[in-house]
RNA sequence: GUCCCCAUCGUCUAGCCUGGCCUAGGACAUUGCCCUUUCAAGGCAGUAACACGGGUUCAAAUCCCGUUGGGGACACCA
């Protein structure tokens, strides 16, 4: 037992993008790894933003990862009375004053400083003014300190300083009562226990803003941990702009979700030379110390690459299982619920060495479906041809005079009536290939007999033989 | 503009903290060869990097300073 804590607190305005499911895969881990608690809060404060479809997507998308919450999932919306009793006390102790600034006024001097090249900070005109019954469309702001310094030893960047001459009264409460992001997030931090704060690094610079927070209401501050940025191909953060960013698109894509995070946890991460790990080994090696410290560009190739290694290496049925659906999605239906999940694993394993993805084995996997093979009509012009009748006629006969497939067999009676006819082996070879699969490449001829079986295997000769004798 | 973070092959990275073992290792991609009934897979080999400039030291990818470059943050968004 330990008393680890962490979070993943994705806001619900959009889909649970690649970014995200790296936040919640590091923190996963190292609660996993010391047997703490991973906690999955929405932060839905910003209530313009927010939707209830995002929520889905993004729960959808934990679960499809397979990153299990212990706690949760909350919603900030659903603790609004927590925020405001917790501003008042902030109030009442003097560390918060009310603002009567108009949000269009700030709006303005804020581009006024920004064209005058200034920092566009509040210049804290409501600070002194001791406004102690507030309009009803007051904001509460919060008095940072103005001098000192806050720091902080980052578990992945090392010791950070600020100067709090930069910050400037941030608001904690909206003129409508909401709370806003940096002051929520120290609350809930705060009462859930959260020990471990790690989030991406482009909130480091909202760490100065909530650490006197947590000291001026006298919570203990947690440890911070800023995981760099994921980029595009191009170095800017990854968005819509570079493809796919949500994590379901993957799934659409013929992704699996282990090949996935194996992925996302290198990408930032490394144990020596290792690429491949199980769930297993990542949660046991996974460390801080590893962490890189610089932003990563997303590179699908090796996505890819690592797709292809977990396609092969998964237990066939695993993949059986995942490749259903998207079958099924082709226009399989009636054909997968004809065939036993065995027949269906062992057509993974004739053709898993090709996909690269889900996506791909649907098209590697369709000619071994159904009675009639769709032949492709160049490959039928160049191999089924009137020259390669006789041989494919005493080919038949042979197979028709063994009982039953057995692919050594077979295999040696391919192989001796190549040696007859004085044809080299790929001249028999492509015409039948043709004729069984109805294209030019396919995995090892023997093996796809073996999937499709005897009858049908005689069959598709059968139909090839009158395909080449037609034209 | 101000503040913060970062910097090893095209990309992900090992090495850096605790200088010599680095003639800088691995992986993806790429090129060539091998294997081969096709397509893959696989095997072997190759191209390719310490951003730059100063220090410190017998010795620097590793420590220090500066420059440059990249990223991020400066909201009644999160």
């Amino acid at each position: 037992m330990s008393d680890v804590r962490v979070r993943f607190a994705p806001s619900p305005t959009g889909f649970l993008h690649i970014g995200g499911v790296r936040t919640a895969l590091f923190n996963w881990l190292f609660a996993r790894q010391r047997q703490g608690v991973f906690i999955l809060r929405i932060e839905d404060t910003d209530q313009s933003r927010s939707t209830d479809e995002s929520i889905q997507a993004i729960l959808a998308g934990m679960k499809w990862v397979g990153l299990d919450w212990d706690e949760g999932p909350f919603r900030q919306t659903e603790r609004m009375d927590l925020y405001r009793s917790y501003a008042m006390k902030l109030f009442e102790t003097g560390h918060a004053y009310w603002c009567v600034c108009k949000a269009e006024e700030l709006e303005a001097r804020r581009k006024e400083a920004e064209a005058k090249g200034l920092s566009p900070r509040y210049d804290g005109r409501c600070r002194n003014l001791r406004i102690a019954s507030p309009p009803g469309d007051a904001a509460l702001r919060f008095k940072a300190p103005q001098t000192g310094q806050t720091m902080i030893d980052d578990l992945i960047k090392g010791t950070v300083v600020f100067d709090n001459t930069v910050l400037d009264d941030l608001i904690i409460l909206r003129s409508n009562g909401y709370p806003t992001y940096n002051f929520s997030v120290v609350i809930d931090d705060a009462l859930m226990g959260i020990t471990h704060v790690v989030r991406g690094d482009d909130h480091l610079t909202n760490m100065p803003r909530q650490i006197p927070i947590f000291e001026a209401l006298g919570f203990a501050v947690p440890r911070f941990g800023h995981l760099p940025m994921i980029l595009g191909a191009d170095k800017t953060r990854l968005s819509k702009r570079h493809g796919a960013t949500s994590i379901m698109a993957y799934k659409d894509m013929g992704y699996l979700p282990n090949a996935m995070v194996n992925y996302l946890v290198r990408l930032g991460w490394s144990h020596g030379d290792q690429e491949l790990f199980s769930r297993q080994e990542l949660i046991e090696k996974f460390s801080w110390d590893h962490v890189q410290k610089s932003a990563a560009v997303f590179n699908p190739d090796k996505l890819l690459w690592t797709n292809a290694e977990y396609i092969k290496a998964s237990p066939p049925r695993q993949v059986a299982q995942a490749l259903v659906p998207l079958l099924e999605q082709a226009g399989l239906r009636k054909e997968v619920e004809a065939v036993s999940d065995e027949w269906l694993a062992q057509l993974v394993v004739l053709v898993k060495e090709r996909a690269k993805t889900l996506v791909d084995m649907v098209e590697w996997v369709r000619p071994y479906f159904g009675q009639i093979v769709t032949v492709d009509e160049e490959a039928a012009r160049k191999f089924l041809t009137p020259t390669i009748i006789p041989a494919l006629n005493k080919l038949i006969v042979r197979f028709e005079a063994l009982p039953a497939y057995s692919k050594s067999e077979w295999e040696n009676s391919f192989k001796q009536l190549v040696e007859e006819e004085g044809m080299k082996m790929g001249q028999l070879a492509q015409p039948v290939r043709v004729a069984l699969t109805g294209r030019t490449a396919s995995p090892g001829l023997f093996e796809v007999m073996e999937v499709l079986g005897r009858d049908r295997t005689l069959f598709r000769l059968q139909k090839g033989l009158e395909r080449a004798s037609t034209g």
